[in-house]
DNA sequence: GTGGTCACG
DNA sequence: ACGTACGTGACCACG
């Protein structure tokens, strides 16, 4: 038989409220109240998870006069009205069903009630379970219908049919109406009989079945009650017609309808425009392995401990994992493990090292082995005496396939990973390892992990294949990950004690802005706390606070005529270089007096890499004081370091991808390019173009690669939105050609639903789809950035695998180390200086062929200040 | 653990 | 009526 779900949105949505008002209130970034339907989705996600219904609907009151207050105008008096926090949330709510696809209804002066009684009569050949918290709905339950009582908390509910509501009343579902017949119901404001209560109209029901047959057999009833019962027929009567549900509404609602099919991304997008993003974070979790559930597969192999591998396992393609005591790229090893898509072995360490035939298997470049990511199994091999020759990284088969998964948790949950044994369950957690370490679950682990790495590698791959990305993979991905490999393991000198010494210096100077800030604000407070802050400056001080009562520079700017704003944005600054730089670079520096970042392959989603613990892409350079960290880093004895630069890279490949003659033709001319967009924008000569003309046109430049908006663009000149979009459409008729492709990726993103690069990487955009305009126009936005941001991203691999082979083939010494998007660092000795020159650049402007020509520049310095 | 802020390209 | 420039990671406060 097949499920419905009926829902009584306005009763779950109350409930939701009281059920999370309490405690602190939650509200969107804007502000915007969400605590109400924060609880309905949680409510109505657990219900759906207990139903599992085929169809489903949910219904509204609407409208204040009902057929009940044409008999009772009293009806639902005294009520107070909805909080004001909770008004918001009914539209909110609606919207919500929207996005999740799920079918709601409201009808002009017709209570949810009745809707729900109406349905669930039509729907006799389904099994309906009603969702509610008003106990009148208990009338409608039958054989075939249920009604799901939500209780205290947010997910408790409890399943009532005719069975249940006998043993816990002893009555039957019809004799709810008679119930309230007798005790009325406060809160619809049904009299009943005045002094009758539960005890005693169930006792009454027991013996007379009905309201009727109560007032029938008045005479058997004695004293008090007789005379309360007397008085009260009218009421009674009265009252039992307004508890009685209707369930012949005129509606239009075919059953078929109603199906269920619910929309998880578009929910899960919703969520995160409410910023709910927990919440969201778990509904992708539950939409996740629905989506593939092929992903789970059965297998037949079996997983065995072995003390030498068995030949059948190094004759053939495997996954390979390293089973190690941690996660970070120093854990110990313990093992390894091997999956031939069949069955899986797993081999300590210690008996690795013995098997020269699996030694010799795993460093054979002829067979192809399966890693995931294999850059840190390289570091965890370092020392043990093993190498792996890996011909492919399932994590990057994995980013490449679907652009949206940015970290290890996204993969596993995408892909449905086997979670059997995990990690803390084998070694503990960190912090508090087990004692002892249970070898059948290392092993256990270990063949688990490679079989998903397997499983991984073969749902990918032939996406990558048939998404013409194999080339993408094969070329540069894959070549990249050795070179990343040694830029982290040789990493970069860096100066404790310079640090040390900008740490006191910068320490000096917010202590006396601290006290500078004290003495405007009259007392002390934590300067770092954006709420403390907040309220010393715009309660206590008084200062305007604009839309929002942010504390960003960007806002504290417009208040600068306040002494006091001087102070605290020099002590964030201050702060900034303290605690982040001067302090936090500290605790990475290596016992070899270097720091080896992490550089993140598969973590962004335009295809740039990250770099982490610590972050090497984001040293101050802009602000004079900051950039000082920079004199911390220097290049190695006898060396110096190298810093080269692409010129203006992103706008170049928006000229090629665009193919606008004009562009073109600028670049190819070498002219000054912000100065070009200002002549053409401001429409003024060379020589007429002043300095704050070239700075507008730079942020114009900037504004057409990051998908322009009036809005944004006027926001960042500080100039009207009108006079924003002058220049945006003066740009674009300077410039057609950018215009045109512009236009024409947007419009294939909205086909397709993803954008591409020149190299063939895509970018999944779904939110170019969604309801929400704000979140499309992101995505729009988003369309037209990612092709020239990931081109040029993939530009620099190239520059860099490039590079690579040239200095192996030239057998320099000098060492690439750190890369910064269009910047590469090089370590390089006095003598090969003019060699590394002349190579790097080679190197870094012949990676592309195309329509403008590349630019590099290089600059050299003894540490990177210098270098710069 | 999340949000606000700020460093970089 | 609303409120956005694109892409990252680290630190701090706070619940």
């Amino acid at each position: 038989m097949k499920k419905l779900l009926l829902t009584d949105g306005n009763s779950m949505l109350f409930r939701a409220y009281y059920a999370t008002a309490y405690g602190r209130p939650m509200t969107t970034k804007q502000g915007l109240p969400t605590n109400a339907v924060f609880g309905f989705v949680q409510m109505l996600q657990k219900a759906i998870e207990t139903v599992q219904p085929d169809a489903m609907l949910v219904a509204f009151d609407a409208g204040k006069h009902t057929f009940r207050h044409d008999i009772y105008p009293e009806y639902k008096g005294g009520r107070k009205p909805a909080p004001d926090d909770l008004v918001p949330q009914f539209a909110m709510v609606r919207d919500l069903l929207d996005a999740f696809s799920i079918r709601w209804v409201e009808m002009s002066d017709i209570e949810a009630d009745d809707l729900i009684g109406t349905v669930s009569k039509k729907a006799s050949d389904y099994s309906t379970t009603i969702l509610t918290s008003d106990h009148d709905m208990l009338q409608l339950i039958d054989d075939t219908t249920t009604v799901l009582l939500m209780k205290k908390g947010i997910t408790e509910m409890d399943a009532m049919t005719p069975q249940a509501l006998q043993e816990e009343m002893g009555i039957a579902p019809l004799q709810i109406i008679d119930m309230k017949g007798l005790m009325g119901d406060t809160s619809d404001n049904i009299p009943g009989i005045p002094g009758i209560g539960e005890k005693t109209a169930l006792k009454l029901l027991a013996d007379y079945g009905s309201v009727e047959g109560v007032l029938a057999h008045e005479n058997e009833l004695k004293g008090a009650l007789q005379k309360k019962i007397m008085g009260g027929h009218e009421s009674a009567l009265l009252s039992k017609q307004l508890a009685t549900i209707r369930r012949d509404v005129e509606v239009d609602l075919p059953l078929e309808d109603l199906a269920f099919a619910p929309d998880y991304p578009s929910l899960i997008r919703f969520l995160e425009t409410l910023d709910m993003n927990a919440l969201a974070k778990r509904f992708s979790e539950i939409a996740g392995p629905e989506e593939k559930e092929e992903a789970v597969k059965e297998t037949a192999g079996t997983d065995t401990a072995v003390s030498t591998m068995p030949v059948k396992m190094l004759q053939k393609p495997c996954a390979v994992y390293i089973e190690a005591k941690g996660d970070s790229r120093d854990s110990e090893v313990q093992g390894i493990a091997l999956c031939d898509g069949t069955d899986a072995c797993y081999i300590t360490l210690a008996d690795a090292l013995q098997d020269q035939a699996l030694c010799a298997y795993l460093r054979d470049p002829a067979i192809a082995k399966t890693g995931y990511d294999t850059k840190k199994n390289m570091h965890l091999l370092k020392n043990t005496g093993i190498a792996v020759f890996y011909s492919d990284d399932a994590q990057i088969l994995a980013s490449l396939a679907d652009s949206t998964l940015t970290s290890p948790d996204k993969i596993r949950s995408r892909y449905a990973f086997n979670e059997t044994v995990k990690t803390e369950d084998v070694y503990g957690k960190t912090g508090k390892p087990l004692l002892f370490i249970d070898p059948a679950l290392q092993c256990a682990h270990a063949c688990q992990e490679a079989r998903n790495i397997r499983n991984l590698m073969e749902e990918t791959m032939p996406v990558i294949i048939e998404e013409g990305m194999e080339k993408l993979y094969r070329e540069i991905e894959m070549p990249l990950i050795p070179i990343l490999y040694e830029m982290e393991d040789i990493g970069i000198r860096c100066d404790a004690d310079v640090l040390d010494e900008i740490a006191v210096r910068t320490k000096a100077q917010m202590d006396a802005e601290q006290e500078a800030i004290y003495k405007e604000a009259g007392r002390e407070f934590n300067i770092n706390s954006p709420k403390q802050l907040a309220e010393v400056l715009y309660d206590e001080m008084g200062l305007p606070a604009g839309k929002k009562r942010s504390t960003s520079a960007e806002v504290l700017e417009e208040l600068s005529i306040y002494p006091v704003i001087a102070h605290i944005l020099a002590y964030r600054k201050l702060s900034k270089i303290y605690s982040t730089y001067a302090e936090g670079l500290k605790k990475y520096i290596a016992s070899d007096g270097r720091i080896h970042t992490v550089y993140n392959q598969a973590a962004t989603q335009t295809g740039r890499l990250s770099s982490s613990e610590p972050n090497l892409q984001n040293i101050s350079v802009r602000d004079e004081q900051g950039k000082e960290i920079r004199k911390a880093f220097p290049a190695d004895e006898g060396c110096v370091l190298i810093s080269s630069d692409y010129h203006q890279i992103e706008l170049r490949m928006l000229a090629h991808m665009a193919n606008e003659p004009g562009l073109i033709q600028a670049f190819n001319d070498g002219i000054d390019i912000h100065t070009k967009t200002a002549m053409d924008v401001f429409d003024k000569t060379e020589d007429q173009v002043t300095p704050a003309d070239r700075r507008q046109a730079k942020t114009v430049n900037f504004g057409i690669v990051y998908g322009i908006s009036d809005f944004g663009l006027a926001k960042q000149l500080g100039v009207s939105r009108r006079e924003a979009a002058e220049f945006i459409e003066t740009y674009y008729r300077k410039y057609p050609g950018i215009r045109t492709y512009m236009n024409s990726i947007v419009s294939f993103c909205e086909k397709n639903g993803y954008v591409e690069t020149l190299s063939g990487r895509r970018r999944e955009i779904p939110e170019i789809r969604d309801k929400n305009r704000m979140v499309r126009e992101f995505g729009r936005r988003a369309a037209m950035n990612a092709p020239i941001q990931g081109s040029a991203a993939d530009l620099i691999k190239i520059a860099m695998i490039n590079i690579d082979k040239a200095m192996k083939e030239a057998g320099v010494k000098s060492k690439m180390i750190l890369q910064v998007h269009d910047e590469l660092i090089f370590n390089v000795p006095e003598d090969e200086v003019d060699q590394m020159l002349e190579l790097i650049r080679k190197g870094m402007e012949g990676a592309m062929e195309l329509k403008v020509p590349l630019s590099a520049e290089s600059s050299i310095g003894k540490t990177w200040y210098e270098a710069k």
